[in-house]
DNA sequence: TAGGCCATCTGGTCCT
DNA sequence: AGGACCAGATGGCCTA
């Protein structure tokens, strides 16, 4: 902090905001005022001089002060005789540390300023990154942003889950994408990548109804019990009763299926989604949660989602018993607030070309 | 109010 | 010397 100061000693108005931003240098000073970071003596009257201009809120104003001490200016015997007169402290061996000159002083600003222009420019051009990264993952919100960590988690996961499809061939079953998806995420974020495959489920399911059961074709997936459940929803008393129960794990499964199936929809080119093009995850985005959800809102707020990640790709199944979904869920229960408005959370389905390649690849 | 997330500043280290 | 990168520190903002 000692350091932070010098280098702050000389701070122009400019950097007015930093000093508001950081109202406790004057004390940081006064616990530590006889040290510099790596323990070299440091000017006393500088300290002084950073004290007043900051404690004051007036950095130009310490400049003004610092600028004024012309005799200071004056390097060679008359600092070491200032060092000598501090008195008790040790004398340090190596070099001496070259008395900060006011042009030394105001090349190292400028130094430290263009390093932070550099750095906040650094920084920005990674959160740009970031952002793009957030519009390719399965689950892009525009008000709701992935945390930097959990983007990158997820894109690993989608990554890992895209390869492991390439690498199999086959189309892994629900429970394990969604396993691999939401690996190592927190559990906010793993409700929000589960509220998208929810949300594109739902109209899923009511197209399924209304459809059949197309699913059991010779692509469906092996037979576990959330397809059992996903088959009954075909029947009127479970689809009235498909957004209150709290096992909705037949959603995902939809969801799943309909990512793969590849069926076109009128809603297939969302207006809300504005990124560029995204892998080939949520092809089949349809969105119709905005009723639904009005239609049952308890149901969100009841809804758990609970996730074990005992398993990645390639685990079958059973990994579905590693899936619970119920109001007694003890990883913490989806608040309303993740699940999103529907134009406000968009599944990826663009025509990727990738998703090209693999759309005929799992249906030829 | 605590905790998570973030932006920013900063000094250290490595490389050119 | 200067730039890139990194990690620590700090404070602001937001939410449960």
């Amino acid at each position: 902090m000692r350091a932070a100061m010098l280098t702050r000693l000389f701070s122009d108005p400019s950097l007015l905001p930093d000093v508001q931003k950081y109202p406790g240098w004057a004390d940081d000073s006064e616990s530590e005022d006889s040290k510099t970071k790596d323990g070299e003596p440091h000017c006393p009257m500088a300290d002084d001089d950073l004290d007043d201009g900051h404690a004051k809120g007036a950095a130009s104003r310490a400049h003004s002060e610092i600028a004024g001490d012309d005799e200071e200016e004056d390097d060679g015997e008359e600092e070491d005789a200032e060092d000598d007169a501090e008195g008790d402290r040790p004398k340090k061996r190596g070099p001496k540390k070259r008395k900060m000159t006011q042009a030394r002083l105001e090349r190292s600003k400028l130094r430290r300023q263009k390093a932070n222009a550099r750095e906040r420019t650094r920084m920005h051009d990674l959160n740009s990154a970031l952002d793009n990264l957030r519009k390719v993952v399965p689950c892009y919100s525009k008000t709701q942003k992935l945390s930097k960590i959990e983007t990158l988690r997820l894109a690993k996961n989608y990554i890992w889950a895209l390869s492991e499809i390439l690498r199999s061939g086959k189309r892994p079953d629900l429970v394990s994408y969604v396993q691999t998806l939401c690996k190592g995420l927190s559990q906010p974020t793993t409700n929000l990548v589960a509220g998208c495959l929810q949300l594109n489920s739902r109209n899923f399911l009511t197209e399924q109804c209304q459809e059949g059961a197309r699913f059991h074709g010779p692509n469906s997936f092996s037979m576990h019990p959330y397809q059992y459940q996903c088959s009954r929803l075909s029947s009127p008393q479970c689809q009235s009763s498909s957004n209150s129960h709290p096992l909705r794990t037949h959603g995902y499964y939809s969801a799943y299926d309909s990512l793969y199936a590849g069926a076109a929809s009128p809603e297939y080119n969302s207006p809300e989604y504005e990124g560029p093009l995204s892998p080939p995850v949520c092809i089949n985005g349809n969105f119709s949660l905005k009723q639904q959800d009005s239609a049952s809102p308890d149901a969100e707020k009841s809804y758990h989602y609970s996730m074990h990640y005992s398993a990645m790709a390639g685990s079958r199944p059973s990994a579905a018993h590693n899936l619970v979904l119920g109001s007694s869920g003890v990883r913490g229960a989806v608040h309303s607030d993740n699940v999103l408005p529907y134009h406000d959370m968009h599944l990826h389905h663009d025509r990727a070309p990738m998703y090209e390649e693999l759309n005929a690849f799992f249906h030829n």
